[in-house]
DNA sequence: TTATCCGGCGTTTTT
DNA sequence: CGCCGGATAA
C-alpha cells in the first residue's frame, strides 16, 4: 500500500496514534480515501481485520470502503466489521438481548408497522374518541421518536413541533408506555429501540460493555455530524475499553437534524478527550474552483458554523449557472435538453446526476426522460421495499420464520374478504398467545373467509419445512401470493413482477432470520433496471440527502423555489432554513465540473405557508454575477438562450391568468 | 364487525 | 391532492 498518494493532513489521520481523533473533512476532501487507508493501515499494523468496526451512515457507502479496502490488502479485510448504526445495533442485541429481558429471536418492525401498532393501542385507549381532535398515529410515532432521538421529553417534543397538541402530553405518555410494553412482549422492535437497547447495555451492563468494547479495538465513525445523541453514545461507550475512536465529519453538511441529529456531537467531540488528535482536511480534489466559489458562497449567507474556504487542486472551469424557468413543466424540458447537450459535447449521461429536496419533485422530469428513452435509476424517496406488496409477501415470510408474529398475522388476515380490523387483531392476539401458534381454520366455519383461511393454513404448514431455505421458501411463497394478488389490488399486474427481487435477496443468505433482519433494515434494491436492453449509460436521479459522499461530472440541480427547495415547512422556522442552506451546499459540492441550477417562477405550492415566486436560498448570492451566470431557458429556442422577449409575453400572459 | 362514504387535515428528508 | 379517520349504513 502507498501512503504517497495521500496529502500532509490526510496522512497524519491514516498514521495517527492510539486515541480519540477526529478528522474534519470539508466536502470532497478525500475522506472517504483517508477512511480506507486508515482500515488497511491499522490491519498492515496487525490489528485483526474483525477487531475494527467501521459505523458509516448507509450501508453503501460501507460497502464502497470495504471494497476499496479490499482491494488494497485483500480479501480478509471483508472482516472488518461496518455498516449502519441500526444493523450493526441489531447484531450486538441478538447476542445480549437475554441480559436486556427481550427474546433472541426479535424480529424489526419498519415504520409503517410501529405506525400500525402505536394506532391500535391509541385506539385501545380511547384517545381516538371525542371531539377533540387528537394526533393521527403517524404524528403519535413521530412525537414518540423525536423524543427518544434527542433527550428530549415529551411536553418539550410537543411544545417545540406540536404546539397544537401540548395539553396531551398525558395522552402520548400513556400510549408511549402501552406501545413499548406491547413492543416487547411481542418481541419485536423499532428502530429507535435498536439505537435506545443498544445504548442502555452498552450502559448499564458493564459486562456486555466490556466485551463488547473490547472485541471492537478501533472505532470509526464516517458522517459523525449526522449522528444524534444516542449514536454518538453508542460510538464512546463501545470504545470505552481502549479509547481508539476516530470520528470523521463535516458540520457544514449536517442535514439529518429532523430525524434528532446534532451538530453538537461534532462541536463539542473535543470536550469529551482531553488529549484529542485534531486533523483538518481542507483541499478538495473533486470540485473546479468555480463550483467551490459558489459553495463558499452558500456557506457564507448561513448565520453559523466555522466558514471554511474550500481550495480546489483541479483548477479552473465554467461558472455555475442559475437558469430562470416558468415552472416544471418549462424545467423539465430544460433540463433533458441540457443533459442531451452535454452528453453530445462529452460528458456521458453516466456521469451526470439530477438532485432535488423532496422525491416528487422529479416526477414530471421522468416521464420527460422516459419519453426521451434517457435511462435513469432513482435514489430516494418511496423504498422498493416499501411497496405494499413487497411487505405483503415479506409478511407471509416473517410468519414462516415466526408464527408469533402477531403485526404480520393482521397484515396477511387483512387481504380476506368480510375479514376485518377486529377479527385480525383477534386472531392474530390468539395465535401469539397459544402454546401452538397456528391458525386453526376450522373454527370460522362458514364463515365467508373460511375456505381462504383454510388455504393459508395448509400452505403455512407445507412451507414450515422450508424455514432453512430462504430461496425456496420465498420462492414457494411468493408463488401462492401471486394468485391472491388480483384480489387485493386493482393494479396487481404492474405489481407481479416487483417480486422476482425477493428471491434474488434471499440467495445471498443462510437462514430466512438473517434475510428477513436484513431487509428489516437494508433497503432492498429493486431487481429491474429503469433501463432498455443493453445501455448503461444510466442517469441519477437522487434525493440530495440520498447524494452524499457522491459526486458527478454534471449536477443538475431542480425546483428552486420557495416552497421546492428550500421546503415549504422550513420557510418560516430559522434553524429550518441553516438546515436547508447546509442542503444546498451539499448538493453543490456534489459537482465536479458543470452546474445547473433551475428556478421556476411558479411552483405547485403544497406548504402551509404562502410562497411567493424567487428563492430566498439564492437571494444571498444572486448579485454575484461574477460567481454565476444566469440565463433564462427558452422552450422554442432550447436550454441556454438569452431571455428573449416572446418568453416575457408568455410570462406576462400567465401572471394575467 | 365490515365496507363505504365523506370531510378535513397534513403534505420533506432516512434508519 | 391523498390519505386518515370518523360517521353511517348494511
Amino acid at each position: 500500500m502507498s501512503l504517497d498518494e495521500l496529502n500532509e493532513a490526510q496522512r497524519a489521520a491514516v498514521q495517527s496514534r492510539d486515541g480519540a481523533h477526529l478528522v474534519v473533512a470539508g466536502a470532497g476532501t478525500g475522506k472517504t480515501r483517508t477512511l480506507v487507508h486508515r482500515v488497511a493501515w491499522l490491519i498492515e499494523q496487525g490489528v485483526a481485520p474483525g477487531q475494527i468496526v467501521l459505523l458509516t451512515f448507509t450501508r453503501r457507502a460501507a460497502e464502497e470502503m470495504l471494497d476499496r479496502v479490499a482491494a488494497q490488502v485483500g480479501p480478509e479485510a471483508r472482516a472488518v466489521r461496518g455498516g449502519t448504526f441500526h444493523a450493526f445495533a441489531l447484531g450486538a442485541l441478538r447476542r445480549f438481548a437475554d441480559t436486556l429481558g427481550w427474546t433472541p429471536s426479535f424480529t424489526v418492525m419498519d415504520r409503517e408497522d410501529a405506525e400500525d401498532m402505536v394506532g391500535l393501542v391509541r385506539s385501545e385507549l380511547g384517545y381516538a374518541e371525542g371531539k377533540q381532535k387528537f394526533a393521527r398515529k403517524g404524528t403519535v410515532l413521530d412525537v414518540l421518536s423525536r423524543s427518544v432521538n434527542t433527550h428530549k421529553t415529551i411536553q418539550e417534543v410537543l411544545s417545540d413541533q406540536y404546539p397544537q397538541y401540548g395539553a396531551f402530553a398525558d395522552a402520548f405518555e400513556a400510549i408511549g408506555r402501552r406501545y413499548a410494553e406491547r413492543k416487547q412482549a411481542h418481541g419485536v422492535m423499532d428502530y429507535d429501540d435498536l439505537l435506545v437497547l443498544l445504548a442502555t447495555l452498552l450502559r448499564d451492563h458493564p459486562e456486555a460493555r466490556r466485551k463488547l468494547s473490547s472485541e471492537a479495538r478501533h472505532v470509526l465513525v464516517d458522517e459523525f455530524q449526522d449522528t444524534n445523541r444516542l449514536q454518538a453514545e453508542i460510538a464512546v461507550l463501545l470504545s470505552s475499553a481502549h479509547g481508539n475512536l476516530m470520528v470523521v465529519g463535516d458540520e457544514a453538511q449536517s442535514i439529518y437534524g429532523f430525524r434528532g441529529a446534532s451538530v453538537r456531537n461534532i462541536l463539542d467531540f473535543p470536550k469529551l478527550f482531553p488529549d484529542i488528535q485534531i486533523t483538518k482536511l481542507e483541499e478538495n480534489y473533486r470540485s473546479t474552483q468555480p463550483v467551490l466559489d459558489l459553495a463558499n458562497a452558500v456557506l457564507d449567507s448561513a448565520r453559523e458554523g466555522f466558514h471554511k474556504r474550500l481550495r480546489a487542486v483541479r483548477g479552473e472551469g465554467p461558472l455555475p449557472r442559475i437558469v430562470d424557468v416558468i415552472d416544471e413543466h418549462d424545467q423539465a424540458d430544460a433540463v433533458v435538453k441540457r443533459i442531451l447537450a452535454l452528453r453530445a459535447a462529452g460528458v456521458p449521461v453516466s456521469k451526470q446526476a439530477v438532485l432535488f429536496r423532496s422525491a416528487y419533485h422529479s416526477f414530471l422530469l421522468e416521464t420527460r426522460l422516459v419519453e426521451e428513452e434517457i435511462a435513469f435509476k432513482k435514489f430516494g424517496g418511496m423504498r422498493f421495499g416499501e411497496a405494499a406488496h413487497i411487505k405483503d409477501a415479506l409478511a407471509l415470510v416473517r410468519l414462516v420464520a415466526n408464527p408469533r408474529d402477531a403485526m404480520a398475522w393482521f397484515r396477511v388476515l387483512g387481504w380476506f374478504e368480510g375479514l376485518g380490523e377486529k377479527t385480525a387483531q383477534k386472531i392474530g392476539d390468539a395465535i401469539t398467545n397459544a402454546d401452538d401458534p397456528v391458525l386453526d381454520a376450522a373454527q370460522f366455519k362458514g364463515r365467508k373467509y373460511h375456505a381462504a383461511l383454510l388455504d393459508l393454513a395448509n400452505q403455512l404448514d407445507s412451507w414450515a419445512p422450508l424455514v432453512m431455505e430462504p430461496v425456496s421458501c420465498v420462492e414457494a411463497v411468493i408463488a401462492w401470493y401471486r394468485e391472491r394478488m388480483p384480489s387485493i389490488y386493482d393494479d396487481a399486474k404492474r405489481r407481479l413482477k416487483d417480486l422476482d427481487a425477493l428471491p434474488l435477496v434471499a440467495e445471498r443468505h443462510q437462514s430466512i432470520e438473517s434475510f428477513l433482519s436484513t431487509v428489516a433494515i437494508d433497503p432492498i434494491e429493486d431487481a429491474k433496471p429503469d433501463r432498455p436492453e443493453g445501455d448503461d449509460d444510466i442517469l441519477t436521479l437522487s434525493t440530495i440527502h440520498s447524494s452524499k459522499g457522491l459526486e458527478w461530472e454534471a449536477v443538475h440541480l431542480l425546483q428552486l423555489a420557495d416552497g421546492g427547495f428550500p421546503s415549504a415547512w422550513s420557510l418560516d422556522d430559522d434553524s429550518a432554513m441553516e438546515e436547508e442552506i447546509r442542503l444546498l451546499y451539499v448538493a453543490v459540492t456534489r459537482a465536479r465540473r458543470e452546474l445547473w441550477l433551475t428556478r421556476p417562477h411558479f411552483v405547485r405550492t403544497r406548504g402551509p405557508t404562502g410562497v411567493g415566486p424567487g428563492c430566498s436560498l439564492l437571494e444571498p448570492i444572486e448579485h454575484l454575477d461574477d460567481l454565476v451566470e444566469f440565463l433564462r431557458h427558452d422552450p422554442e429556442a432550447g436550454a441556454d438562450s438569452a431571455a428573449s422577449e416572446d418568453l416575457f409575453r408568455r410570462l406576462r400572459s400567465f401572471l394575467d391568468l
